[in-house]
DNA sequence: CTTAATTAATTTGCATGCAAAACAATAACG
DNA sequence: CGTTATTGTTTTGCATGCAAATTAATTAAG
């Protein structure tokens, strides 16, 4: 073998891009309940836990890429998901707002990490940890 | 907190899916030098391993979607890189071969791991090992 | 042998990810 | 105060990922 490095085998990447794809596939099913899709959902996450913050900080919190963005919140205002204002003190910036049919997908949504999970028995919780500190790692470079 | 496992930072989906993005992220300069695509530069190492597969094989190699090989493989025989011929033993199959240009190419990418490494410095090749091992658990579920 | 499954690929429609360009509004600077 | 640089957001163009429908060729069933 000339180049060991360029086997796929031997690739970080091709490994990350796989599991990637899987684990977002596996959530396809329990959103379709929910009516979003995956970036929806991580949109969702990061209201639930932030309400009213502006689309940058949405952007850095989610990592969603900014040009999607506009179009990913532009679905989810005409799902009554939630709403866009301008912001008073800043005419640039724009917050965004749960409304009341966004704030209350949450309680249908307290199941997800559950069902999730199922599709994962045969990882150890001490993997999975073991995992996200590795990620992390990952996403700090 | 409610629905504590509704939280962004406890998700392990949200980190593959940023690790992802990041990494195939750093592909992007490298490969731009050879004129690819990241899934296209997956379906190179494919072939630079195993060239003459069907297309069928090539999909289970590389977990690239059907509907999209369709188009990365246009696009890959438009630019010289492979031909794509009849399996004369069953018609329905198609073989992709390798041409001069694309076989040559290996030579120039034989320097992207490398590259690639440098944006990983921060990592320890121990703890990128690991990671490779749980991502394989992953992959296996 | 003819019809009903099955397999290999392609096509289609929708939702991103990404880079680059375009805009509007605010901050910096001389 | 007016020009320039910067920030926040949107738009555009291209390349997938995914599900579902479609087509061609092969195999299985009766």
């Amino acid at each position: 073998m000339e180049y060991p490095q360029l086997k796929l085998e031997n690739q970080l990447c091709h490994r990350l891009y796989m599991a990637s794809n899987r684990i977002i596939r596996n959530y396809r099913e329990p959103l379709e309940l929910l009516d979003l899709t995956y970036p929806q959902y991580i949109v969702m996450m990061a209201l639930w836990e932030n309400d009213g913050i502006s689309i940058a900080e949405l952007l850095e919190k989610t990592s969603i890429d900014g040009g999607a963005m506009t179009q990913i919140l532009k679905k989810m205002t005409d799902k009554s998901l939630l709403s866009i204002v301008k912001d008073e003190d800043d005419k640039r910036k724009r917050i965004i707002k749960l409304e009341t049919h966004g704030a209350e997908l949450r309680h249908k949504a307290a199941d997800i990490p559950d069902k999730i999970k199922c599709s994962f028995a045969h990882m150890t919780e001490q993997e999975a940890q073991q995992l996200i500190e590795l990620l992390d790692k990952v996403n700090q470079g």
